[in-house]
DNA sequence: ACTACCCGCGAAACCGCTTTCACGAACCAC
DNA sequence: GTGGTTCGTGAAAGCGGTTTCGCGGGTAGT
């Protein structure tokens, strides 16, 4: 054997006197190989370094090894430090269990091309989906029975299994918070509509003030979709048709900054006048002046469950959805 | 064959009438062989909807067609939206050449385990590096053959593919850019002096001094370490020390905010009484008050660069480092 | 003591593609 | 016409594990 070539199963046999098929018991937990040649095998192991090749191992088992982690947008969305911070969760528990996480980040729509294919030709054992846009692809590998766990909460009711963070309890704490320190008119800036998140924090929002007695004037609710920009627009707008408004909560960080940018820019005073409150705990909300009252996810801890869920799926196990709770930071803003 | 299984040479090469070998010659671009068979061999593999499978292949022919994108750090690192946002960059050039993306983020000095292993056992075509701690690994995978680029410029001096942005260039011009502006007393709050970029940012602050004739006091040269709360520090203990100081340059947008903080406490106006500038050009930047002046790099561009060494190195190609212009942002802070 | 089972283990087939090797045909030069 | 090339091609040997199958010996049942 070529020195720094690797070992292969045909040497480890022959050291440790047993067969090949023995070593594969061995080598994968299989229970009923006698304990000394099970010594054997594993001193053999252990002398030469050996690892398993991954490559043949999946040709022979079908198994790869490997999660893909599909982004259903452009590269806008990595740019979001939130989806790389989970990114970086689903990474650390998958290796922790020998599994691999393989990056694939498409333009909204071009899913059904080269990722679909890749997905449905075996080569992953399993999809963690973030921003999913449409349910076509997932619906379709689910029933081919590939492994999957959406972050987020699906639109449909297809069960499949998810993890997200408890977006409509999130939201009724920051609008009763802001209810406590005395508003009376409060707007709300939501996200894209079109994704579940941004729903559920608009109904944590009219919870709160069902609660209380009072509706919602529908000129309070603005459709934003998580930008600065839109933050700013939508706040101008607010106090614009509402002189009265004392109160704002953004469905995320970065309209909630853009809110209090609009609300300076016309002479409004942050928290005095008009309290805002954001949703995430981004960077942006701590380092930011006036700090930013917000309503905290973990970011890392969801990543984590949705690569949780997948091993449990893996292992045959049966699995919930896991929906994460939030904390409320109160900071200056409100 | 079960309807729903994917069919397999056999099944090309019977349809086509040829062998499988023939199949793997024209499936894999091999010209010499004759255009009737290729074509027989095309149509078949486009009647029956064929795509290979890539374990099998990898397995063959020691190509895994994955490319490692290791970090080298703990999950603060992904929590800046820089490296994920290079790594989008990396993830899309990849695609377009029927490469994926591994990632791999471990936690400061454990890439000698399993990370190392993984690496070094043929499991993916190459690497690329973020953030490096240590040249060791990367050495000793470049003995071994595995094509490497480095994201960031390397410590030493061995001949291993780099891609960088123009430090040099954007601090020098950032400092440039202070003096042209009036300012006579200009501090420097650099990166962790241990990575090359802060390092090499510090020296285009110090050319751009040297050609002005003066030399900076050795006070105004201050080490942090990328983080907010380090801007803040350092900027205080400036100005505190030298209360005629006129600027800063700080070398990352986080800590130019955090030094915008500390004068904003100070009573110190920006821009009137100290000018600042950043470097990356970050998001914080474009939507902090007073917008931040900066540096601005093409963080995806990095990633597209450092793929393309990647795939260059692949095909044997001689490549040579690729070092990426800045851009001079002015805003409202210098 | 004899059949019926069970259990641990090795031989060998197999996963699907790549690549070497050698063969026959066509082509060349002398 | 003969010996030597070159060229396209298929048979077959891998790549390095996993898994089925069946054997031999030990245990249990009657």
């Amino acid at each position: 054997m070529v020195p720094g070539a690797r070992p292969t199963y045909a040497v480890i046999a022959k050291t440790a006197g047993v067969s090949e098929a023995t070593v594969s018991r061995v080598l994968n937990g299989d229970e009923s190989v006698h304990p000394e040649r099970t010594r054997r095998v594993q001193e053999a192991v252990e002398k030469l370094g050996y690892k398993k090749n991954r490559v043949a191992s999946a040709l022979a088992s079908g198994r790869t090894g490997l999660i893909a982690v599909v982004i259903d947008d452009d590269l806008s969305v990595f740019a979001d430090p939130f989806w790389g911070t989970v990114t970086s969760g689903v990474s650390r528990v998958l290796s922790e269990n020998g599994l691999h996480t393989v990056l694939m980040i498409s333009p909204v729509g071009s899913l059904e091309g080269g990722v679909a294919h890749y997905l449905k030709s075996g080569e992953v054992d399993g999809a963690i989906f973030f921003v999913l846009h449409s349910d076509a692809l997932v619906n379709d590998l689910k029933k081919r029975g590939l492994p999957l766990v959406i972050t987020g909460t699906p639109h449909s009711n297809a069960e499949i299994p998810f993890v997200d963070t408890d977006n409509f309890g999130g939201a009724y704490t920051a609008t009763k918070h802001l209810m406590s320190k005395g508003c009376k008119k409060v707007g709300i800036i939501t996200g894209d509509i079109g994704t579940t998140a941004a729903k559920q924090r608009l109904d944590g929002y009219l919870q709160a003030f069902r609660e209380s007695g009072t509706l919602p004037v529908k000129g309070l609710i603005c459709e934003g979709d998580y930008s600065f920009e839109a933050g700013k627009k939508h706040a101008q707008a607010l106090i614009d048709a509402h002189p009265d408004l004392d109160g704002i909560f953004a469905s995320n960080d970065l309209m909630a900054m853009g809110a209090i940018t609009a609300l300076g820019a016309a002479g409004k005073l942050v928290p005095s006048q008009v309290r805002v409150v954001g949703f995430d705990d981004a960077l942006i909300a701590q380092t930011s002046r006036p700090g930013l009252t917000t309503i905290r996810q973990d970011v890392v801890a969801l990543g984590e469950a949705a690569a949780t869920l997948m091993i449990a799926q893996l292992n045959g196990q049966e699995i919930e959805p896991i929906i994460l709770p939030t904390e409320l930071v109160v900071r200056e803003s409100a």
